[in-house]
DNA sequence: CTATGTGAATTTATTCACAGCA
DNA sequence: TGCTGTGAATAAATTCACATAG
């Protein structure tokens, strides 16, 4: 641990460590190799050990890496180890999806509550969670909610966005096609489909 | 356009510049600079130009870009002018979700079959299409299909891209949380929304 | 006078090669 | 001997500063 800045791209791809570290721990194993981890999870071993050294010295030379321990080590890196609570707004098709996806509590988030704007879904109930009245989010503070989540329409993310930065939320998963302005505090990170979906033709040999 | 080699982040941030291009379009707009185009998607101008000289001149200087242009070259660059026609495999909740996405269409896409392995889902109809049993992968060949979106559990992922493979499919958009092995003249691009989710706590600020 | 297009400078990230420790 | 951890070398990407064209 002698660096002082850390690459984004090293943070980026801790999670794909974990992910790696998850399989390899449901398989059974209790220790890896960098090596052994690099082959699972297709990139290279001096790639994972300069990344782990920005954080740490998480092996034991001549041995490897104990997968529980390293498991810990980055969930602590990451900040997965205290829990989160989160927020998602707009309860369409995609908003759906995220009501069940699986992944949020492997990685130590809740989802608290869901929002939307239209009547007929207030009320109703998905995977446990009461849609709420959109107007309601300013009480997302009391309630310790620090992620959000929008999944609405593309008009309406920016009002969302403001809104939840209003209720104090912390951080931001942008699922709407757009590019969002909040306050530097706030962390948003916006996934589309759409635009990793459009660059793979540019990649397709013609064969 | 005097570059040999083009960096891999111009690639990706094409789609973006896109996206930003068709809301300036949608909003009745003709032309644009490249300072507007970056403050409305959140990068810098000279980021924009930069990228778009590994490709070509496409503005006028003293003037902007005609957005109706601009948007034709980037379909062109990202061979996204010439219709695709993409085939799902797995139809659960993420599955879904992607078969009613409309931003297929939007980048010349066309969703053309879907398959699943659960004999209740086959025969079924959603969204125009009409699901199919996963062993006739196989027929995608004849139906030049060339993209495969891959939206089974972990565990089946792996041997679903090997049968897309042998179906000839080109590219794979693979919504499975695992890395997948597939000969070179494959492009592959994964989508894990834990990914994301997971480094979102990381850049989350104390207080 | 304005906004593009691009070499050159700078910053950032990856890869290498090996020292260090079990 | 085996595998980690890391400075140094290399490669890639971004930013700058300005020549250039409308």
């Amino acid at each position: 641990m002698r660096y002082y800045r850390v690459p984004n791209e090293a943070v980026r791809r801790l999670p794909v460590y974990l992910r790696g570290l998850f399989t390899l721990s449901e398989d059974g194993h209790e220790s890896t190799s960098s090596k052994k981890l690099a082959d699972l999870i297709g990139v290279t071993s001096w790639q994972i050990r300069k990344d782990f050294s920005y954080f740490g010295d998480f092996g034991t030379r001549g041995v490897g890496y104990n997968i529980k321990k390293l498991i810990k080590e980055i969930n602590k890196i990451l900040k997965l180890d205290t829990g989160h609570k989160a927020a998602l707004v707009g309860v369409g098709n995609l908003g759906s999806a995220v009501l069940s996806y699986p992944g949020f509590k492997m990685y130590g988030f809740e989802l608290a509550t869901a929002f939307d704007a239209d009547p007929d879904k207030i009320g109703k109930t998905i995977n446990n969670i009461t849609i709420e009245d959109t107007c309601k989010i300013k009480e997302l503070k009391k309630r310790k909610v620090v992620i959000g989540i929008i999944a609405v329409p593309r008009h309406a993310a920016q009002e969302t966005a403001d809104a939840l930065v209003s209720a104090g939320v912390k951080a931001i998963l942008n699922f709407s096609p757009c590019y969002l302005t909040v306050p530097k505090k706030v962390k948003i990170i916006t996934i589309d489909i759409a635009m990793d979906l459009a660059r793979l033709p540019y990649y397709m040999r013609a064969s």
